[in-house]
DNA sequence: TAGACGTAGA
DNA sequence: TCTACGTCTA
């Protein structure tokens, strides 16, 4: 049957490379590539605080994560009242958002994965997009003028590019 | 990598016997053993009803499904607010709940599936305890004075006991 | 105990 | 789009 439970990590997981495809969260989450079953973030404790790990980012699926030729615009996480992601609260510098912003002092890479659509659009599929550096973050404001933090991360350079045909 | 999807049928699923153990409510859905990822019955449609194909009945984790000797007690589905599981509502005669009580008046065989504690209390575990009728239903007041439903389904005779290891 | 970019089917 | 006895980590 199956079984879960990855290491986590922090940069480049063995045995994985870009481009790589997974179907599930669960299996990302049992090659360790992103423990957080349900979370966008994944983070681990590192000394006295906590560094993000790895990110699953979606264009689609009602996320506004942007992907542009060398970095990646990305959506801090919470802020959905009861869950409910109708009503909307502010974003707090708490959890994975914190453990994000973290990386940007410490220069801690982010393994970077793309949630995308199947193409019988039911459900994602993710794909390994590499390693990023957080350079900084900002604050927007959502539908209902609620906070909304925007991490801009780097790709690292001279990493292969993703096969074009991911994404169709 | 993993896959999901399993059939819908009534009645025993080819290969499975009673006793059998799985981990993940996936592997009950690529099995064919119940298809409902997240609800706790399953139901499919059969001339112009629907019938409740299988149910996942638990005793803890909050639940309060009651098995006996030859009988199981199990508690309907809905009733939560905002899926909160803290605000209550009454639980309606639709989905699951009329799939279920469509069975009655049928007849039709149901699966029963135990959701039991893991070992180190992370999640749970499912093993097949084979099939049930199901025989009434009535209306009983949950912890808001809401109204929750209670089905009686009484275990097929000549099935095998399931060996009393799976509960430790 | 609560929070989170789950997942499938109606 | 919504519901549902998910599943994990902090």
């Amino acid at each position: 049957g199956m079984q879960v439970n990855g290491v986590s990590m922090i940069g480049q997981v063995p045995g994985v490379e870009v481009g790589d495809e997974f179907q599930y969260k669960a299996e990302l989450n049992l090659i360790g590539l992103h423990l957080n079953m349900a979370g966008g973030i994944d983070y681990m404790g590192r000394g006295d605080k906590m560094l993000a790990t790895s990110i699953v980012a979606s264009q689609d699926s009602g996320y506004s994560d942007r992907f542009e030729s060398d970095f990646l615009i990305y959506s801090g996480e919470g802020g959905n009242v009861l869950g409910n992601r109708k009503l909307f609260d502010n974003q707090k510098m708490v959890r994975g958002n914190l453990a994000l912003a973290n990386c940007i002092r410490v220069k801690s890479l982010v393994r970077v994965i793309r949630g995308l659509k199947r193409p019988d659009n039911k459900g994602k599929r993710y794909v390994y997009d590499g390693l990023y550096n957080v350079q900084e973050y900002g604050v927007e404001n959502g539908p209902a003028g609620n906070a909304i933090f925007k991490f801009k991360l780097r790709r690292l350079p001279g990493q292969p590019s993703i096969c074009w045909k991911h994404f169709f």
